[in-house]
DNA sequence: CGAGTAAATAATCAACGAATCGTTCAATCG
DNA sequence: CGATTGAACGATTCGTTGATTATTTACTCG
């Protein structure tokens, strides 16, 4: 059990170093193989293929974010509009500066993603469940009053969804993302404080006022 | 003058046929100049080179477009927010099934917004000044209450992206991407009645209430 | 049987010459 | 002399070939 995990773990981090500093199509299984001092073959004992190698540390990284995102919801004395605002900024922030730091991610998120369109939802399902809390938080303190938090999460997601890859949707600079994001923010948030009768067609239960 | 123009005009109803047909990258400058009976060289005096004559199409679908889109502001009998309403679903059903009906377009439209990101912006602006115009108009009938509509129009296109070049952010099916809209417009024009204090912080002139 | 290997296979990539293409320009035409 | 041509040029693309690479399979070892 545990031997079985360590040797997977230790794929992972061959697999962490190489991706990052040489990036993923420019590393070969042979050299993960070396570095886990065994042979390629080995490796698919571990994992079905190279891209799940790349799909794990990316849904490590993936939930990481997540997490961090969900500390928002605990940090006290704070609205729901500045978490909100705190969640936005954050996700911006931190996707800029890594995908800024190390660009090698940048490949090796695209290819999973193209390849792999489930996981991406997965991902954003992910957020989604923190926004949703995020905008719950609001009805019951009475500063919003939306009627399907979850809907509503979905759409908050849609309408940022330009600052969530920033490089991969535009090439402004993080300071125009920010003000451009304030100002998306500040309109949500009216909205969402306005009790906007957003509620998902599909749903249909009627949500009678 | 006028002959000129005509077989300037001649070169682009050929080069519409073959790129609509055969894509703008499947399609030779020779080509071109036979449809047009005259030498390759002699596109030249026409054209700076073979990007111009795909800018100068895509330039005029998207003032065509734009076109299209101001017309919301004239409909007589509509509500700002309803004209909004107008403005984004015809966006979005038109420019998805332009693409989804000859899909040419797409390379087309793709090589020249990446070779020409100008070209993109000046399509945008055209857009941002019909959105800022019906902005405008539901602060005067006073539905909204919006103290720069230009920063906003810019907010809502940015909110807005995702619907903008459908098939090129997601795969969503139409109906998928119209249920998305409905909910975004929803929280945006809630917003915009709230009369978000939405104002572009670089502009620093004080809107003192 | 679990862990591992090494060789075989099939898919992908890289290199490189050939062909094509966009563009230019000296020469020609009307 | 302006309009047009078509050959020439450099850049890009293309197709082929040979080498890498991911993956599978048959086998070994404890």
């Amino acid at each position: 059990m545990t031997v079985h995990d360590d040797t997977h773990q230790k794929i992972l981090d061959a697999a962490k170093r190489r991706f990052m500093h040489y990036g993923y199509s420019k590393t070969t299984m042979a050299e993960l193989a070396v570095d886990c001092d065994m042979s390629p073959g080995n490796l698919y004992r571990y994992f079905a293929g190279k891209l799940d190698i790349a799909e794990s540390i990316c849904r490590e990284a993936s939930t990481q974010t997540a997490e961090d995102l969900g500390r928002v919801l605990t940090t006290p004395g704070r609205t729901a509009a500045q978490r909100l605002h705190d969640f936005l900024f954050m996700d911006l922030r931190e996707t800029f500066h890594k995908l800024e730091e190390d660009p090698k991610i940048v490949e090796m998120a695209q290819i999973v993603t193209a390849e792999r369109p489930e996981f991406h939802n997965e991902g954003l399902k992910r957020e989604r469940e923190v926004l949703s809390r995020i905008v719950e938080l609001g009805n019951l303190s009475g500063e919003f009053n939306v009627p399907d938090p979850d809907f509503a999460a979905e759409m908050i997601q849609a309408a940022t969804l330009k600052f969530s890859y920033p490089q991969l949707f535009t090439r402004l600079p993080l300071h125009k993302l920010e003000r451009e994001l304030e100002g998306v923010y500040q309109i949500l948030v009216a909205g969402l404080r306005a009790g906007c009768a957003c509620v998902d067609p599909e749903k249909k239960q009627a949500v009678i006022a």
